[in-house]
DNA sequence: TAGATTGTTAATCGATTAACAATC
DNA sequence: TAGATTGTTAATCGATTAACAATC
């Protein structure tokens, strides 16, 4: 928090988290820059430069200490405040992520789903109550979510987005092939487009890239 | 292909690619690189340096036929050409992708899903052969798949990409929330890595910042 | 032709890498 | 102390933006 974060910084820093964190469980308590580097395929300099945009953290002649590491990590992404989310669309990636993706460990609460399907207005799964989605709005306005996951069809995307920016949400992440970025764009939203990653992909093997 | 094409541009082909194929789907034919950098944040400046990575295609005074780029992009990235794929991994998450994700749109063919369950072995899912697991390193020996998705627990991950890797695989689809590739380097992998994801989004919310 | 917009070169900006003195 | 490794400054590299002549 000490001098300005590069996004290019922002975007390492769940990396860094995750493989501290398998570092830690593995027993590990102090690592160099080096070291970490090569696990993670970036230099050494990039990885002292990184960690001194927040502090400097390590200590000469012996390294950086994985848990103070971890928990600096943490607090600049936010990780260690209690936030809450609620789903709308509850398909198959809806129910996948609400059963398999582990809120928690970032430090969100799931509080609700959303759908329009009958058959799960009413049920509960993975202990979250599953509500009508016309009650949305209602929902949001009285319990003011952090964030709405949208794992909707496409086409209902831009109006739901709608709805939450609406009731002040305070980010949006996005699992629909489509970018909302520019019409909310006070509203953080971050993509996970399945296929433009594929697309990536499609593109590496072309050439034999790594 | 003629100029060399940066890491930086090959990220936002498929963002292009993306907006250029709803731009066609509105009927619009003809677009100006001040009007989609406008759409996609992007600076009109970096969308024809963007182009020009891969051959002038736009006509001074009016601007770029939307089809022909939407053909050009799909040329670099290879989406015109037939690959074809296998997924490891039925849960939730790989269920979610075979029902709902269009392999077909980037060229893709689903051949066969791999599973330990008794239950869903073989059965067939959206068309798909489920087979067991045990028989990952025969089928891919015998068929030779392009690209193996990846959608089952961590811990599986490596062995996994291990058996892909001795087969030929040409590139792997990550999803498991674990980095690979360091150990498998000669082999393209594309991760989706949803916590990575939403720890952006934290932080975001966090800032107030887009 | 006049207006618009590209293709392309030059200028700027930012991020990565290298180097090294400070220090544990 | 000697060895190791950080913190930090300087050098390099690459990507983005600005500018403008070419031309449809």
């Amino acid at each position: 928090m000490e001098k300005k974060v590069s996004q290019a910084v922002i975007r390492r820093l769940p990396r860094y988290h995750t493989h501290l964190s398998e570092l830690k469980a593995m027993g590990v308590t102090k690592i160099s820059s080096k070291e970490l580097g090569e696990r993670m395929g970036l230099t050494a300099s990039q990885v002292r430069q990184d960690f001194n945009c927040f502090g400097g953290f390590g200590q000469q002649g012996y390294g950086y200490p994985v848990d103070g590491l971890i928990e600096s990590i943490s607090f600049i992404l936010g990780l260690d405040r209690e936030k809450t989310a609620v789903i709308v669309g509850i398909g198959n990636l809806g129910r996948a992520i609400m059963n398999n993706f582990s809120f928690a460990e970032n430090g969100f609460k799931l509080k609700a789903a959303f759908d329009t399907d009958k058959a799960v207005i009413g049920t509960t799964i993975s202990g979250v109550p599953v509500y009508d989605a016309s009650r949305l709005r209602e929902y949001c306005l009285e319990h003011r979510p952090d964030v709405g996951v949208l794992t909707l069809p496409q086409k209902y995307a831009h109006e739901t987005a709608s709805i939450l920016c609406d009731c002040g949400i305070k980010g949006i992440w996005n699992f629909t092939n489509t970018d909302l970025h520019l019409e909310f764009d006070t509203v953080p939203v971050e993509n996970v487009h399945f296929s433009e990653s594929l697309m990536v992909l499609s593109y590496k093997i072309g050439m034999g890239e790594v």
